[in-house]
DNA sequence: CGAGCACTTGATCTATGTCAACGGTAGTGG
DNA sequence: CCACTACCGTTGACATAGATCAAGTGCTCG
């Protein structure tokens, strides 16, 4: 994981997998996720970082900048992420758009705690599905990442793709005829 | 559990455990809990409850209703509740209640999803520190339900339990000399 | 070329799940 | 009053999913 990058400039901010959006507690702006996957972790003084939350296209970041000017969570980027300020351009954060957030942000928490129960397996296939468009395309963050979010270990997520990956409900993608460790497409995944 | 209580009224609400506050999908407002604690569950279609998320003291409940004129979760009673009809009187809500919320719910979602991580017997501390009011006294939900929420099974809830009533982290409390289940005050919890 | 990182795979261990039996209390109906 | 049921909690014996430890691969970068 990098620094911070330097560039909170008011227009869109590409960011690389794995650089930090923000550090916990730092001064920023709301952004909008139009891209990607960001991870939140609460800090604590001692500096561990405990994975909190998640972010996913569509979703607003950093709303309680708009209460206590700083964020409560460290976000970092888990793939290729894209950003733009919010609210844009002559749009405020007006009720309705809150009350969207809000909801959103419940509907998310209840996810994660699917995410955290159950069987292994079907953890990992919730974050996939979870994390997959509309066209059933993933880019998975790296198994670390996907652990600490399972509350699994890296190994076990290891065997777990593996094996869905040899069962064909996930089908591994080639770029440039190269094995795309990290690239999928979902198969018969009706349920 | 009870069917749903029929007095909407519009002022103070008090529900005993183990009741319903309002089913998934039916019409209502939002309210203030300013006793209790609350389980929100996930309905599946096929009618299974999940469990989603909490509420304790302090927290507004069924924000989305303002949205969408109905609830997205079932909402239980988990220990004796007291509810208020939010927003009160002539206060609106408004963006600064609104977004006051929000960070309290991204708050609550991330203590709920570190309460699904870890050793058994950290996440059972974990809960009945944040179920713990001012004082350290705390009236627990039903193994059961503890277990929904820690994503473990209720025997295993129930062998913590007595350690650490054993061990004096907890000390049970007795009401009119009888012992009292579920009541505790919390021991040596400097950590 | 060596170092670092992400990932894979095997062997073994253990925390927690599972199954089963039992105790206490509240409610209900005779 | 007792008998009966229902629910919640406790405890023991045993099983197992996933953790842990360890070794090795392949890729990228300097």
């Amino acid at each position: 994981m990098q620094p911070p990058l330097t560039d909170h400039s008011r227009s869109t901010l590409d960011l690389p997998p794995g650089s930090l959006l923000y550090p916990a507690g730092s001064l920023g702006q709301p952004w909008r996720l139009s891209e990607g996957i960001v991870r939140f972790d609460s800090v604590a003084k001692q500096g561990e970082a405990t994975f909190a939350s998640l972010a996913i296209a569509g979703d607003i970041l950093g709303c309680e900048t708009l209460l206590f000017g700083c964020y409560t969570f460290r976000a970092t980027a888990l793939t290729q992420c894209r950003l733009t300020p919010w609210p844009e351009g002559a749009e405020a954060a007006d009720s309705t758009s809150l009350l969207t957030s809000l909801a959103k942000a419940q509907q998310r928490a209840a996810e994660l705690v699917a995410l955290r129960g159950g069987q292994a397996t079907d953890r990992v296939l919730g974050l996939i599905r979870l994390l997959a468009d509309q066209a059933g395309r993933v880019v998975l963050p790296t198994r670390q990442d996907i652990a600490d979010i399972t509350d699994l270990r890296f190994e076990t997520i290891s065997r777990i793709v593996k094996q869905l990956e040899r069962s064909e409900i996930i089908r591994s993608i080639r770029i440039d005829g190269v094995h795309a460790t990290r690239s999928f497409t979902l198969g018969a995944t009706s349920a």
